[in-house]
DNA sequence: CTGAAAGCGCTTACAG
DNA sequence: CTGAAAGCGCTTACAG
């Protein structure tokens, strides 16, 4: 493999100079269709390459963001890093991507290596870490960084944009309380966590003005924590419950079935998030939808409008949720 | 914000040439310790940053590696992206991530993308493209890339590191011939792609050597037509399936649901990939394990060797896999 | 072990 | 509209 042709090659087999043939790399209007052409024409026929190392040297845009996931092996996730990748690129940006898998260690290394690359902004879900010291690099950086779906520990260091939490578990709560249900769980999320607190809020707030009794189960937001909590709730009391995440309440779901408790006529669940596995599981669960795609893309959208206005984004107001009935709240 | 300090900001603080804080910052063992220990202390006082496009333009490694998934919103390509990724990250590298959805026109503008970007080196899940022109600057570049998983339709134009397949599904259709079932077919997969062949394959072999009809369905290799299948066949002659993936397996494992059919009684059902969900729905979906985050561990491990010693991998064995028999098949 | 010099492939004013 | 020149922040021989 030889080497790879400059634009000093193009511009000697095009017979223009070097800065003719930046120009057209760059699309400006400056240069004339026939000599851009010609241009066009050289770089076909040698194969070049732009590099972009080079070009970000001179100041140029790096045409790389940074995406830090804290879990992203949870689908949904996983649907916000495709959707956030995609529309990205649409826009002509590659991304680096990491999962900091909960790690402030990890995630002090993936944001350092991030800026070395030279991305030119970051859409950050943070793990959470307490005093943010993995987070230090970033600041410094002074780069474009969009926080989501998630508040860290040290409160609202970047722009934030996320959904309402709180209003989804209310309508869910009360969808449940229409339904019947009078002793009503909130299931899952470590209780000490903002996204907890908001998710359960909603919930709170529902059972309060209902006069009915809180009933919290704390624990980590997983399939497996669901399935135990409804084995050692069946054929109790509690008759429904508001899910932390769909993937607890998947789990929940599992439990059930194996319980032989009966989705919708003996218990009532819903989830949270609305991940498309809701709809294809029997009962079909109930969840709050978030529509993590369009999230996905108006953050990037956010991220991009940022980066061309140069001016960072204010106080966004939360993205609306809305509950979808299914099966396993309203019965088959 | 100011801009970055530079080595030479750092040489004058540390009070040495810049080609010294060059050496630094290489580990070279031709710095005395004191004077690393000074330039070290330069670094951090100036918060300096190393800027790697400025490096990678003098010929040093990008440390970038591109990982090309052909759908990252499955959770068995999600699970192996994530652990690749922490793999290469602790390597020292970071990932440029693109799902291309199954499209060779974004497969070609990523791929292309990542080559301006100036990677290192590529892993790559192609999605099917004939002629495969969408991987031509792939080609071009010279670049060592690693396919896994899946080969592409014009066969093996890279190296190519996978499973054993045909081994996992003969397994599973032996295990379910044994359980007693006889009509067993093979859900899911297109027929005319190399994964559904060699899929299929163990499954043909071993219904062929117990003298036992083939019956094959067809179709995308989702849940929602493992969904709907099960509600074909529901209380019918069929009595078990071996199914191209763990998404289709578990679509059959809802709609079985929905029809009342009691899995490992009257319907033996077993999956491919073994995602974690498997073990966590009930009844609880047999499975052939490919412990993905191995393998990814694995194919980031080869790639990594390709690049330190420069001589492309040849002729990989397939990485066994193992049948994990659950309540699907043998009954609660 | 350390320094002075050249150069990687681009972009960006500045002339013309 | 196009060209000549400088420079981005590093690394890499080459001296010493």
């Amino acid at each position: 493999m030889t080497k790879r042709p400059t634009i000093l090659d193009v511009a000697r087999h095009a017979g223009v100079s070097k800065s003719t043939v930046s120009l057209v790399l760059q699309n400006s209007p400056l240069v004339r269709d026939q000599t851009r052409a010609q241009v066009r024409d050289a770089m076909r026929a040698l194969n070049y390459v732009y590099n972009r190392s080079a070009a970000g040297l001179r100041g140029a845009e790096s045409g790389l963001i940074g995406l830090v996931i804290n879990d992203l092996r949870n689908p949904f996730f996983t649907e916000f890093a495709a959707s956030a990748q995609m529309a990205l690129a649409r826009a002509g940006y590659a991304t680096v991507i990491a999962n900091t898998d909960e790690d402030p260690g990890l995630q002090e290394q993936v944001t350092g290596s991030m800026v070395e690359h030279g991305v030119s902004a970051v859409i950050l879900c943070p793990c959470y870490d307490r005093d943010e010291t993995s987070l230090a690099a970033l600041k410094r950086s002074g780069l474009p960084v969009l926080q989501v779906l998630r508040q860290g520990d040290a409160g609202p260091g970047f722009p934030f944009l996320s959904l309402d939490y709180a209003s989804g578990s209310e309508s869910a709560a009360r969808h449940l309380i229409e339904q019947g249900a009078r002793s009503i769980a909130f299931v899952g999320g470590f209780e000490n966590r903002p996204v907890t607190l908001e998710r359960m809020s909603g919930y709170r707030l529902a059972m309060e003005r209902a006069g009915l009794p809180l009933k919290v189960i704390s624990g980590r937001p997983s399939r497996a924590f669901g399935r135990r909590v409804a084995l050692e709730i069946a054929h109790g009391e509690t008759d429904a419950a508001v899910c932390f995440s769909d993937l607890v309440a998947l789990g929940m779901h599992a439990g059930f079935a194996e319980a032989g408790v009966r989705l919708g006529v003996d218990f009532r669940l819903a989830g949270f998030d609305d991940i498309e596995e809701c709809a294809l599981v029997w009962p079909q669960l109930s969840s709050v939808r978030c529509d993590i795609a369009s999230f996905a893309e108006r953050a990037a959208q956010v991220l991009l409008d940022w980066l061309n206005s140069g001016i960072a984004p204010v106080e966004m107001p939360r993205i609306p949720v809305q509950l979808i009935a299914r099966q396993s709240t309203t019965g088959p």
